[in-house]
DNA sequence: CACGTGTGCTCAATCGATGAAGCAAGAATT
DNA sequence: AATTCTTGCTTCATCGATTGAGCACACGTG
């Protein structure tokens, strides 16, 4: 026993010899509807003890080929290098055991290739369900996920055709924008238009953010300068490239800025320091995004958060009740108290 | 075709009957084993064809129930709220995909009862090989594995019975003490002795660590001060309290400390402004972990960075050696270099 | 004592993919 | 012309779990 590489797992079959027994008997009783198979509970009990000794584990490639739900649900995500997708996951995780269901994960580093071959992937393992979250093509995954039968849930970003759950990105925004602006004026005593940076401008949570900083501009009676408005997309390298090309443009740098996430802020952060262009007076900044490292960089940061437990319940919520139409749902983000 | 939720996916048996020939045949033209099995060039096409046409896709627990390796790879890893686990699962899912494997992760939250129950999931899932990181109880999860014949390999923290692949704990902890020393001489021209905070008292890593931190004191003539060596667990409520705690016993903090990872950072961060205590001078920090938004909190910090790639590179490297002896590889990190 | 009812099980088909073994027809060799 | 070889397939058992159908026996009932 000890030296041996016991090859072959232990089956209901080897159980049912030892036991004496047929293996439908086994399975009945270790998958736990033997009362509806009438099998006795003395029957039940010598089996258990037996799986318990054999150290035996059900083999799902065989349970899930035979059932017709496989009770396996998956999930893309783009990245794991921020506090938002990294609650998200497991969240998910946590949400998915408690309800009986094996989740499995695939980052797609926010590629769309990427995403079609993890949902195909996925489909292959037989997903009963796919979130797609912060999909850059949702709706294309969705369309392979709909031919083979197997529903999407859109998260984090929306798609046209299946159900979404996403923040409340304009609410969000409204409030973040006025916050740096009021900041802005308490501060230099100016009223002057903010810079939005990171995102992208093609992407529905950007263009709602975007609609949202555009509006509190405007009821605080400040005109939107366009050539503040850069959308160059997530990554902090394109987020410092964006600052020092704007910096190369102009002597009089905005006094304050709407950073579309974390880590387009980890670039801004960066071009800050490096330039040392706002080394005299810090400008005022929010960020559509937490994290706690951030909140300790100074008082001049405002953060929204976005509520990821709401939203991975919404998502739960709308699996149960079997909805498949294009809602969207929005959870409203939570402003972080500065200090 | 369109609003028929055709309930059956197409299985090679459809695409036999459609190209007028056999499953088999069908079998090995998409499983690319088709030269061995003596199809034809032309057969194999159509069949190709029409597979595309059909978007049909491979069942995979019908073909790994059949196959004796399933080319599934699992992780087991305990948390997805820092910058090093995620580049750990980042980088895992991608090595995996180069290598025709299919990656399968969970999150156990360091907790060892989840730890098993994971692992006892994948096993069911017939995983090839079971990646533990940072496992509280790595040797428990080996034992569960090679009961079922499954090879482990630790990652993070080393067991006794499987190869592990783990950081220079010691050499990284001695060099990233000796700086903030140096820094806390220079900043307060004093020698005096660091605080230790986070980390677990049981585990290899923070002894490893706290080995590194007493020899650098040593070698700089310092005497260590054991009341403050507080490996209190790795959460930011742990190491915030136990800064608490130290504060109520002393009115003379250290003047540097090293911290055993950035989550225990985001605590001791927390405590120091909340505390006020350390506002006349800020204490030289050293951090055995990397996040960017630490290194932009100011330059009294020095950080540790863990060579993720290196690492799963070694984790790779065993796997295709096939190796499962108790070796432990050390893979020196990378101290950052302050600004 | 014939008949229904309930209990406790077993049998055998099935899920979809795989691959060893084998078969038929044509090509090459003796 | 008889034989081997080669090519290009097909047949069928198999992986392990699930489940509808069915069998044998005991018990109760009119």
């Amino acid at each position: 026993m000890n030296r041996t590489t016991q090859t072959k797992r232990t089956t209901i079959y080897d159980l049912a010899e030892l036991a004496g027994t047929s293996a439908s008997a086994v399975s009945a009783v270790l998958n736990g509807n033997w009362k509806k198979r009438r099998i006795s509970a003395r029957l039940a009990e010598k089996i258990t003890k037996l799986a318990e000794e054999q150290g035996y584990a059900l083999n799902m490639q065989a349970s899930v080929l035979r059932r017709d739900r496989s009770k396996i649900i998956g999930m893309i995500v783009p990245k794991y290098d921020n506090r938002y997708f990294g609650s998200i996951v497991e969240q998910f995780e946590t949400l998915a055991r408690e309800r009986g269901l094996f989740p499995i994960i695939t980052c797609t580093r926010r590629d769309p290739a990427l995403e079609l071959e993890a949902a195909r992937a996925m489909l292959s393992y037989q997903v009963d369900c796919l979130i797609a979250t912060g999909a850059t093509d949702p709706d294309r995954v969705m369309a392979l996920c709909a031919a083979a039968g197997v529903r999407t849930i859109n998260l984090d970003l929306p798609g046209a055709r299946a159900p979404s759950v996403i923040s409340d990105n304009y609410g969000g925004a409204l409030e973040l924008t006025r916050r740096v602006l009021a900041n802005c004026e308490k501060e230099y005593g100016q009223k002057t238009p903010l810079l939005f940076v990171g995102g992208r401008g093609t992407d529905h949570n950007t263009l709602e953010r975007v609609r949202g900083f555009r509006d509190a501009h405007a009821e605080a009676g400040v005109a939107i300068d366009e050539t503040l408005v850069l959308t160059c997309g997530y990554a902090p390298e394109k987020a410092e490239n964006a600052m020092k090309q704007l910096a190369e443009q102009t002597s009089d740098l905005p006094r304050g800025m709407f950073v579309n996430s974390t880590i387009s802020l980890e670039g801004v952060m960066r071009w800050i320091r490096r330039s040392g262009r706002y080394a005299d007076r810090v400008p005022q900044l929010g960020c559509f995004d937490w994290d706690p490292f951030v909140a300790m960089l100074g008082d001049h940061i405002e953060m929204v958060r976005q509520d990821v437990p709401k939203m991975l319940e919404a998502v739960f919520d709308i699996i149960e009740s079997g909805a498949t139409g294009p809602t969207v749902v929005q959870i409203p983000p939570i402003v972080e108290n500065t200090g």
